[in-house]
Order: C-alpha cells, then sequence, then structure tokens
DNA sequence: AACACAAACATTGTACACAATACTAACTCC
DNA sequence: GGAGTTAGTATTGTGTACAATGTTTGTGTT
C-alpha cells in the first residue's frame, strides 16, 4: 500500500469550481464532476476492480465534502460500477466470469438494436462525422500511453449509439461500456488490442452500405471477438486508490 | 390544489424505523423506505406524472430527514421515473409519445431475451409457482380497488423474469415496469384490462411447452397488445402528492 | 395596462457535527 | 497457544444549519 498522501483541505477559497462537465446534463452539479472522475479513471485503467472507494480519502483528494462524494458513489452504484454494501461502503465491482459473460451478451443484444437503428437514421454527413471521430482517435493512441485506447474505443460505441433516437437504450450502454472496461481490466490477455480501429472502420462502411442485417452481424462479431481475447480463467489484483488520481491537484 | 396536511414532525422518538424492507438488498438503509414507497405509489397509480416531488414535502410525510429524501429521488432518478433539474426539484417523468414508444419497444427487446432464458432454464416446479403467484394476484384484484391491478401485473413479468440469471436485464426490466406504469397512466383508455391474467396463464403455457421461439412471439405479442389499448392522443393531467400518501399515519 | 426591475420568499446544494455500525487489536480465559 | 470477548478505532449513516439558486410578488416607470 502506498502512503496516503492527502490529508485533509479546509481551504475552500473558490467555490465556483462548478465547470459545467462535459456530459450527463441530467443533475449535474457538483457531484458530476466527481462522477465523471471516477469513471474516467476506471476507462483509463487507472481504477481497477475490487479497489476500496473511502469516502474520506476522496473528499480529500478532490476537496469536496463527503455530501458530494456520498452522491457521486451512489449514482456509481445504480450504473453497476461499484457495489455499496449498507454500513461497509463502496468497492468498484469484481465481475465474475459469469457476470462478464452477461455484460458482453447484454452489450451484443443492446448494440444489435442501435445499429438497427443507427442504420436507418444514418446520413453520409453523420457517418463521415464519425469516420473523423476514429481517426482522431487513432491519432491520439499514437501520441498517449496505451491505457488511452480502450477508453477511446468505448467512446466510439457511444458516438455510433448517438445516431439512434432511442436514449433509453444509450443508457443503458453508457453504464455497459465501463463494466466492459472493468470486464477488460480483470480478464485481459497480454496483447491488449481488443477493439481495433480498422474494424470500427468496417463498421461505418457496412451502416453507410443500409444493410441492416449485415450490419448487425458485423457489430455482433466485432463484440464476440472483443469476448474471445479475454481469459477468463486469470483474474488480475486490485490497484491502489491514490495512484489512480495522482493528476489531481490537490488544494491542501 | 389540496390544503397541505403535514406541517413538520421534530418527534423523532424512535430511530429504529429501520425494517429491513421487502427489497432491494443493494444499499437500502433508510432511504429504502422512501424509495419503495414512492415507486409503490407509481405502480399503484396514486402519484402521476408530472407530480412535483418537494423534498420537504415529502421529509415531513415520512417524517425522515432530507438528506434521506434526497436519496432516494437521486436512485429514483437514475431509473428514470423521476426527473431531477439542478437547482429546480424533481418531479415525475411525463413520457411523451415518442418516449412512451420508445418503452415500450425497449421492453420488448429486453423481455424478448428473458422469456428465452426463461424458457430454457424452467422447471415444472418452477412454473408450478409462477402459476400460483398469477392465481393470488387474480384473487387480490378481485378484493381489492382497480388501481392494484396493473401493479401486481407488472410484479408477474418480474417474477417471470426471476427464472433467467441474466441480472442485468433484470434490473432493466425492474426500472421498465414502472415508466410502463407512468405510460399507461398518461395514455390509457376507459377499458383498462391492461395486462390480462389469462394472457399471463397463456404464457407461462408456451414456456412449459419448451417452444422457445413461440414463447417470444407470445410476449412480444402480449406487450403489442398493450401497446394498441393506449390512446397516445389524450394526456391525463398531473395530481396531488398529498392524496397520494394519505395511508403514511404522520407522527406530528 | 404592460414591461422591467427588485426585494421577499421558497427550494435546493453543501458542509459539518454527531450517531450508529463495522473493523481491529489487545486481552483474558481455557 | 488458540478461541472468544471486549475495548478502541475507523468508517459510514443521518440530521441540521447555512449558502446558493430559483421563483414569485410587488412596485414603479413608460
Amino acid at each position: 500500500m502506498v502512503a496516503k498522501k492527502a490529508k485533509a483541505s479546509k481551504s475552500r477559497d473558490i467555490p465556483s469550481q462548478s465547470a459545467p462537465d462535459r456530459v450527463e446534463s441530467l443533475n449535474g452539479t457538483q457531484d458530476g464532476r466527481l462522477y465523471n472522475e471516477i469513471l474516467d479513471a476506471i476507462l483509463d485503467r487507472r481504477l481497477s476492480p475490487g479497489v476500496k472507494l473511502k469516502e474520506d480519502e476522496l473528499s480529500s483528494i478532490f476537496s469536496v465534502s463527503r455530501t458530494v462524494v456520498r452522491r457521486a458513489l451512489l449514482r456509481l452504484s445504480h450504473d453497476r460500477i461499484v457495489d455499496i454494501q449498507p454500513n461497509r461502503g463502496a468497492t468498484i465491482i469484481r465481475p465474475d466470469v459469469h457476470k462478464a459473460r452477461e455484460i458482453l451478451g447484454v452489450r451484443r443484444l443492446i448494440e444489435r438494436e442501435l445499429i438497427r437503428e443507427a442504420t436507418v437514421a444514418a446520413t453520409k454527413k453523420s457517418l463521415d462525422e464519425l469516420r473523423r471521430c476514429v481517426d482522431d482517435e487513432r491519432d491520439q493512441v499514437r501520441r498517449q500511453h496505451v491505457g488511452s485506447g480502450l477508453r477511446l474505443s468505448g467512446d466510439f460505441h457511444i458516438q455510433l449509439s448517438m445516431l439512434s433516437t432511442n436514449s433509453t437504450l444509450q443508457s443503458y450502454l453508457k453504464e455497459l461500456v465501463p463494466q466492459t472496461s472493468l470486464v477488460i481490466a480483470m480478464y485481459q490477455t497480454p496483447h491488449h488490442t481488443l477493439c481495433s480501429h480498422q474494424e470500427h472502420f468496417d463498421i461505418i462502411d457496412v451502416i453507410a452500405s443500409g444493410d441492416v442485417q449485415a450490419a448487425q452481424v458485423e457489430m455482433d462479431n466485432h463484440l464476440q471477438r472483443i469476448e474471445d481475447k479475454l481469459d477468463l480463467g486469470n483474474e488480475r489484483s486490485p490497484g491502489d486508490l491514490y495512484a489512480a488520481f495522482a493528476h489531481v491537484k490537490n488544494t491542501a
């Protein structure tokens, strides 16, 4: 265990920290930042399955009160990203093999329908835009560390779902993507080219062809390949909380 | 508008109110009661779409602090049962026509898969048990007021989903059932025999036959019939908060 | 009368204090 | 030495005060 770096930050000079954040217009007041920050950490693989999320630690790391931390954790628990036990606190879920297959299976079900709706609604313009996104992602991955690859890969699936107007399925997918990230964190194999950009381009091309059935099959295979690359026998061990948020400037 | 009945209850003599509640082992401390109570009110049609849920009102009605109310509302907002706007409070959602169709559509998608898994996993014993549940429901409906019919009908779908081991889809359905209740509340037609018990028995029989395809078709038709019975032109107006919780003993 | 502005009110957001519960470790007794 | 017990510590649960924001009402001006 790494020694605790943060102590407590009673200096609350600038409470106007409420940047508009980038997503989740739903109820984002201040906990939205923390919520997104933890989600990002999971997508970037800085937070591993099984990590205990203590309220005091998070509140001192992010210089917010426990009230805010609490809200963020509650939201994450409803996303099935963390598991809250009544008087025992919150930990990041550790999906077992059954759960791992379930998550991928539900993704296939959901994304099969989403890509159906997306194919029907897609325009040349929207597809070109999507292609540009994948391009940008590829460039970013080349430049940055390997961890971000997975994160951006998940972004593609969410971007794609935006072509549909089904907000219910979109929200399900937004929960499933970080869950998938945790599954991958637990069962990844050495070669972590899990979600290749080429396959994403292929998916876009199939959508462009307008063949709904083919698009569904393409997506299904894509997700199946991800599952196939996992090693459902070897589990990785939990990581450290403070290492995950080392980049957060502590105002103590 | 009905005059406000509750004022405030500062007498908190028995804080050991923490009955184990009946469901949601997830994080049920004290807010679980409120969460279930509001959910029940929606399923029983005592709470209508569009009702504003003020924190102070709920806290005085149920004799709990705003902290607890807040937690319950946050959970409901994640279930897409209530809509929380940053500094404007929470209201029960009023699904528009597009949203209504979407909810029913997603239910078809989810329940088609759930009934597939249920059919595979079903045993004679589990089906008999399910039949007994529907029997009990039918008796209860005969005895009680009409409002509870819908509530128990939703219970059948959830009970049925329990035959599957897919907890992800089960949780989706648990959110969709109250949402459906709100859809029905908004677009119901005079004859509210929405979810007939006979159809439920038919579904069980098809599952018993082991024919997965037939079971899926049966469920799909069942849900389609519900949608067909709705009048997607006429909307009902919001109801009253205090009337919904008149049965709650106020300790003021 | 209609609009603009401002003050009073209502409601939600956040922090913190204390209570309740779980965890840890030291101690006793067998 | 080991298991059970009990104090002490750590962590979460809840209530409440105050701050920030939204809403409404009232007033004055055009």
